[in-house]
DNA sequence: GCGCCCCTCATACCC
DNA sequence: ACGGGTATGAGGGGCGCG
């Protein structure tokens, strides 16, 4: 017999002194079923030192072995590691929480350099041999389980061959629950010792949009819960911070009720797993924050801001909530139904978002091999590094061991110095994916690098400008295949969505699994220079920059050459004049020269630079404003501040002189003194990178931070926090109060005017011969109340 | 005690 | 826990001044 799966999760067990395998999926008939697999073996591998053959190690081993477990050993001679031929001990156990530790008794056998993949997870090592994806179709062989298991789900199976995959066309639909929790706290943060959950909202993409509230305690509400997803048994349950906040919540309601919260298809409870996050056995976990990082441009991540970022916030009618007001509304049996409203409002925002975010997160699963609730809370590094496990096994190649190196800097991309002032009609001309194209051009891998001391390689070498480093011209490297399959793949797929209308039901699978391919392209530079990378390689990142430094300063040249003025630069792209003829010529000298392929991007009708890199705003041709690095692209600064530049940069960039835009400061100087710019206009948000105690000085947020502490609120790192500056004397970190504290009348306006309003809108005033005292009012009229 | 300088710390951006 | 390059503001210490 054999079943089609789709996988959705993958677990493992021992049982007995025997690692099995789960595979939990939904099969072509639309059934969930669990596949166990026993014939999977855990193993690492003993790598042999130069001019050691088996014969002289293997008795050592054995020896070493014989106290221990059964252990299968093979003599593995079609390895490579780093590129060259190697000969390997494969040691095949039982069980996989073995090998770890005889790993390392191992590894100190004369006549053998180190262990290594003792430090891959098995089911990593499961889904890499059998080159199998989640979120992606296998066919497997199977036999019925002889002893019942009790798992819910359709069918149990025993894996009689090991999982193949196959290419199926769509996924099967999935039963999607998202879910949000409120809970009372009189003071603070709520504590799950001491606060009861009051209300959990969820909705399904059935259709169904439910809460249960909390009665005298919360238990019933939580066995609510419980019976709801045993009952509607979705595949994914999605949250916004459901990994920090709201599954260690319930978990510890739940124990406190000594309730078992079975929501998984093992009938066990949701645990911590390997990337800090909750796993739920059987289904996918999935938190949608963790994908918040790949939206950029909202800067203060709350559902609500991504949700409207991303056009998924139909209801804006009601007034948000705030923590703060919780209790009351609570309390009051007339307000009780707005907090409800809300929490039904938040769980179906949850599940829009989920539609929105679910086929990227789907197809980066796959891409990179990890599962679906592995993949959100897996750091990009380990995203990349999973994607080159999966190539290097298809190349033979042993996956190097995790190890502490230390830290040594180099010398990224060259920016220039821009011409300031205002520009009319200027093109952008960027490099596609220079790195990665440098990359594959010269065969910069960790594998292909020539090490200092050594003779060129037959093949001949590509040598890197300034820092000389050599990469064998072939075969091609570990990163040069996986990215010369990466950038064909993402070529292909934009070929077949431009034949395609963007409402194909096609084109949005598509358009998330391009986006995944360019993430991860991108990623491969800076995975090689993080020290943290299996496959470091500082000559290989340090090469790659060197590269790119030649690349853009030859561009520049033949710029100039073609009588083109290059006005500003960052890496990858040139500003210069829109002159066609020109530019046409440019790319293709480059094209000639440098091999690599320079585009034309943006065009801007006029551009404003100041003395400053990597900062300046610009009309485009449809009459939108692009702010790049100034305070207006910034989450730091108050909205005030932003709105006052956007509106300058605005008018400065169509009138081309500055009465306006200083006549637009004086107004809005004065709507400020008359307290009629709104209140969260005012308000800082600055992000706590480290825990408190760390901080070597004072500063205005983390004083701030300080006061919410005392007031009961919990915050941890990565937390952003809103404060505002109030009129009074001394450091600034003395007047900063959390904005929930503070109210308009406290409030040190000549602050917002001296270090917000005017610094911002006269950094880009300055090029105009505008000066700070043009722009603030005149003393006489309206002085600031006192 | 205050203003000034210079340096460090901290954050958030660009590519 | 992917890279380096860059701008900017506030804190903090040292110094001279009154």
């Amino acid at each position: 017999m054999k079943t089609r799966l789709w996988l959705l999760d993958i677990t493992d067990r021992v049982v007995d002194g025997v690692s099995e395998t789960h595979l939990w999926g939904i099969d072509d008939a639309g059934r969930r079923v669990l596949v166990i697999d026993r014939r999977f073996r855990p193993y690492f591998y003993l790598l042999l030192a130069e001019n050691v053959d088996f014969a002289s190690v293997t008795p050592d081993v054995k020896k070493k072995l014989t106290p221990l477990l059964p252990v299968t050993l093979k003599q593995e001679t079609k390895k490579q590691f780093f590129g060259r031929p190697v000969n390997a001990l494969k040691l095949v156990y039982d069980n996989a929480e073995d090998t770890v530790s005889t790993s390392r008794l191992l590894a100190k056998i004369p006549g053998i350099k180190t262990s290594l993949e003792h430090d891959v997870r098995f089911s990593s090592k499961y889904l890499i041999d059998n080159e199998v994806n989640p979120c992606g179709w296998c066919e497997v062989d199977i036999d019925e389980l002889e002893h019942a298991e009790d798992a819910q789900v359709d069918a149990v199976y025993l894996a009689a061959t090991p999982p193949k995959p196959i290419d199926l066309e769509a996924r099967p639909p999935l039963r999607i629950l998202s879910f949000s929790t409120i809970c009372y706290s009189s003071r603070g943060t709520p504590r799950p010792e001491r606060d009861p959950i009051v209300i959990l909202s969820l909705a399904t993409n059935a259709g169904d949009v439910t809460h249960f509230m909390a009665e005298d305690s919360d238990q019933a509400l939580i066995e609510a819960f419980i019976a709801y997803i045993n009952a509607f048994d979705p595949d994914v349950i999605s949250g916004y911070g459901i990994n920090t906040s709201n599954w260690p919540y319930l978990l510890k309601r739940a124990q406190l009720h000594g309730l078992a919260l079975q929501v998984d298809r093992a009938q066990s409870e949701p645990h911590r797993s390997v990337y800090g996050h909750i796993a739920v056995a059987g289904r996918a976990n999935v938190d949608l924050y963790d994908f918040a990082d790949e939206v950029p441009d909202v800067k203060v991540k709350t559902l609500a801001n991504m949700a409207r970022y991303l056009g998924v916030l139909k209801a804006e009618n009601q007034t948000p909530v705030e923590d703060l007001e919780v209790a009351a509304l609570w309390d009051d049996p007339a307000q009780r139904p707005r907090l409800l409203t809300h929490a039904d409002h938040t769980a179906q925002t949850v599940l829009a978002l989920t539609h929105v975010l679910l086929d990227f997160a789907l197809q980066l699963a796959n891409l990179v091999g990890l599962p679906l609730d592995h993949v959100g809370p897996a750091a990009v590094g380990f995203r990349t590094e999973n994607y080159l496990m999966k190539q290097a096994h298809r190349l033979h190649e042993l996956v190097p061991r995790r190890t502490r190196r230390p830290y040594v800097p180099y010398a990224g991309g060259t920016v220039l110095k821009p011409k300031p002032g205002l520009h009319e009609n200027v093109i952008v001309l960027d490099f596609t994916s220079m790195y990665p194209n440098i990359m594959l051009t010269q065969n910069v891998s960790p594998d292909t690098y020539v090490p200092k001391e050594a003779a060129d390689p037959p093949s001949g070498v590509s040598v890197a400008p300034e820092v000389k480093h050599r990469f064998r011209r072939s075969p091609p490297g570990l990163y040069t295949q996986a990215l010369a399959s990466l950038l064909t793949s993402r070529d292909a797929l934009k070929r077949t969505m431009a034949g395609l209308s963007p409402s194909h039901p096609e084109y949005r699978v598509l358009d998330a699994r391009q986006s995944a391919v360019k993430v991860i392209t991108n990623a491969v530079y800076g995975y090689a220079g993080w020290v943290g990378a299996r496959w470091y390689s500082r000559p290989v990142a340090e090469a790659t920059t060197a590269w790119g430094r030649y690349t853009i300063k030859r561009t520049i040249a033949l710029a100039r050459e073609l009588g083109l003025d290059v006005i500003y630069g960052d890496t990858d792209s040139i500003f210069v004049q829109h002159d066609e003829a020109r530019t046409d010529r440019l790319l293709q000298r480059v094209q000639d020269e440098l091999g690599l392929e320079i585009r034309a991007d943006k065009v801007y009708t006029s551009v404003l630079f100041t003395e400053a890199k990597k900062r300046y705003a610009g009309l485009l041709p449809d009459g939108r404003l692009d702010v790049v690095g100034l305070e207006v692209a910034r989450g730091d600064w108050t909205e005030a501040a932003k709105t006052v530049q956007e509106q300058v940069l605005i008018l400065l960039l169509t009138e081309k002189s500055p009465e306006k835009p200083i006549a637009f400061v004086h107004h809005y100087l004065q709507r400020l003194r008359r307290q009629e710019v709104p209140y969260r206009d005012l308000v800082i948000w600055k992000t706590l990178t480290k825990p408190l105690a760390q901080y070597k000085v004072r500063a205005p947020h983390t004083e701030a931070a300080r006061r919410l502490l005392e007031q009961g609120w919990d915050l941890t790192v990565d937390d952003k926090v809103g404060y505002v500056i109030t009129k009074g004397s001394g450091r600034l970190y003395e007047r900063a109060i959390p904005y929930q504290f503070s109210s308009y009348d406290e409030l040190d306006l000549a602050y917002y005017e001296a270090k917000q309003i005017l610094p911002s809108a006269h950094r880009v005033l300055a090029a105009f011969d505008v000066s700070e005292e043009q722009l603030r009012l005149p003393a006489s009229r309206n002085p600031l109340p006192t």
